[in-house]
DNA sequence: CAAATTTATTTGGTATACCAAATTTTTATT
DNA sequence: AATAAAAATTTGGTATACCAAATAAATTTG
C-alpha cells in the first residue's frame, strides 16, 4: 500500500512553482497559503517539512524557494497533470475545461515509467488543452516561451508563435482575421462579460472568442 | 481537495467482497486482517466505521459482513480496478502480470463518469487482462459464473466456456489442442516450476502455459 | 472439563495533514 | 519613532489510519 507518502508535497511544489514563474515577486507563506487555500500556520509547518526534505530553501527574509530538487519534482509533476489532461480531453472525450479536477487526481499517480508511456501513447504532445506547455521526461520545458493569448496583459505586444489547434476550421478562421504564426499583434483587454478577448492586429481590434485565444500561442514582442 | 476521504475504505470492501466470495465461510477479523495485511486492532477499528457508514453488518458470531451497500461499492471498485488493468495492458502495453500495484493505484481516481467512459474507450470489456470479470456500470458481474483456468482446483471437471483472447493464433493453436467452447475437460494439477498446467481433455493430458491458461474460461460440470 | 491456543478487543501511541486562536515579529504609515 | 496593519509563528486541537502490547473471550484439544 504506497501510502500516498508525499502526496500532497506535490501539491506544495507545484503551487509553489506556479507562483514563482508567475511574477518575479517572492513567494510568502501568506501567497502561498492563499493559493493552496490552507492555513498559513499550516503550511509553514509543511513548508519546513519541504526543507528538510532539501526541496525548498527558506530563506533568510523569510521568503520561501525551490531548491532544483523541489523544482525538478515540481516540474515532472505538472507534466503528469498536463499529460493526463491531454488524455481526458483527447481520449475521454471530456471538453478541456472540464478536465482539471480530474487531473488533480490522476497526477499523483506514482509512475514516471506510466507517465512516460502515456505520453507516447499521446503521441508526445507539447502543449495541454489549456495551451500550457507539458515539460518533458527531465522536466525541462519547451524553452518557446510561447504563452495562449488568454494568458497574455492588456496593453503589451505579442508574436503569434504557435498554434494549439492546427485542425482546417480552426486554421481557415484564423486566416480569415489575419492571424497566422509570425502576425504581430497587441492585447487590448479581456471582457468579463464572456471572456473574450480584443487583440489588435495590423492597426484593426479584432474579437477572439477564449476558445479561440487560447489555443493562439504568442511570446511577447 | 478531494480529502482521499475514504481512500481505504474501497480497500476494505474489496478484499471483503473477494474474501466472501471465494469460500463460504464467514469472514473475521483475523482473515480480514491477514487479507489486508494490517493489524487487527487496526482492522477492527475501521470495520467499526464502516458499520456506522452502514457498509458491513458485525454478526453476533463476530463475522463481517457486506451490506448491499457495501457489496454495491465493492464491486465498483473492482470494475474501476479490472478496467484499469484493461487500460494499461491494452493501450499502456504493459503486460498482464505487471499491472496490479498501478491499477491499485487507479482504482482509487474519484469519477464514476470516467469508468464510464473509459469502459468505453475500451470498447466495454467483460473480463480483465487475467481473465477475471469486471462489474458494469451497477456493479453487476455476468451471472456467466465462468473462472479462468488458472483459478480451479485439481481434480475437478469443467467445460469451456469463453475464451478471453479471440485471436486468430490463439484460437488456431486452442483448436490442435481439441479445445474450444463446449470441450469438457478435467484440472490434472499446476505445476510450481513454471506455473503451467496439466489438464485432461478426451482422456489425453495436454499442457498448458500459464499464459494460454488464463485465456480459457469455463465453468464447472 | 481444564489447559492451551487462537481470536477479539482495549489501551496507549505514532505520523500525516489539517485548523483556529493567540502571540510575536515585521513592515508600513503617519 | 510610535502606531497600525500585516505576516509569521506558536500553541493546542482534530481526523484518518496505522501499530504493539496487554487483556479478555472464545475455541480447541488433550
Amino acid at each position: 500500500m504506497a501510502h500516498f507518502t508525499h502526496h500532497s508535497e506535490e501539491n506544495y511544489l507545484k503551487t509553489l512553482f506556479k507562483l514563482e514563474s508567475l511574477k518575479d515577486k517572492k513567494v510568502n507563506n501568506m501567497a502561498l497559503s492563499k493559493a493552496l487555500g490552507l492555513n498559513p500556520a499550516t503550511v509553514l509547518e509543511m513548508v519546513r517539512k519541504l526543507a528538510e526534505r532539501k526541496m525548498v530553501q527558506l530563506q533568510p527574509d523569510k521568503s520561501i524557494q525551490l531548491t532544483e530538487k523541489g523544482k525538478k519534482k515540481a516540474l515532472l509533476t505538472i507534466r503528469k497533470h498536463r499529460l493526463w489532461e491531454v488524455f481526458l480531453v483527447q481520449k475521454m472525450n471530456y471538453k478541456w475545461n472540464e478536465v482539471h479536477e480530474l487531473a488533480e487526481q490522476l497526477e499523483h499517480i506514482e509512475s514516471t515509467d506510466l507517465v512516460d508511456r502515456l505520453a507516447d501513447f499521446l503521441g508526445n504532445p507539447s502543449f495541454d488543452p489549456h495551451g500550457d506547455p507539458i515539460p518533458d521526461k527531465k522536466g525541462k520545458i519547451k524553452t518557446n516561451i510561447s504563452i495562449p493569448l488568454t494568458k497574455c496583459e492588456a496593453g503589451k505586444n505579442y508574436k503569434v508563435a504557435n498554434l494549439a489547434d492546427t485542425s482546417d476550421a480552426f486554421l481557415q478562421y484564423l486566416g480569415k482575421l489575419n492571424i497566422l504564426p509570425g502576425t504581430k499583434l497587441k492585447m487590448i483587454e479581456q471582457y468579463d462579460y464572456d471572456n473574450s478577448f480584443s487583440v489588435e492586429v495590423e492597426k484593426k481590434a479584432v474579437q477572439l472568442s477564449e476558445k479561440v485565444a487560447k489555443s493562439i500561442l504568442v511570446i511577447s514582442a
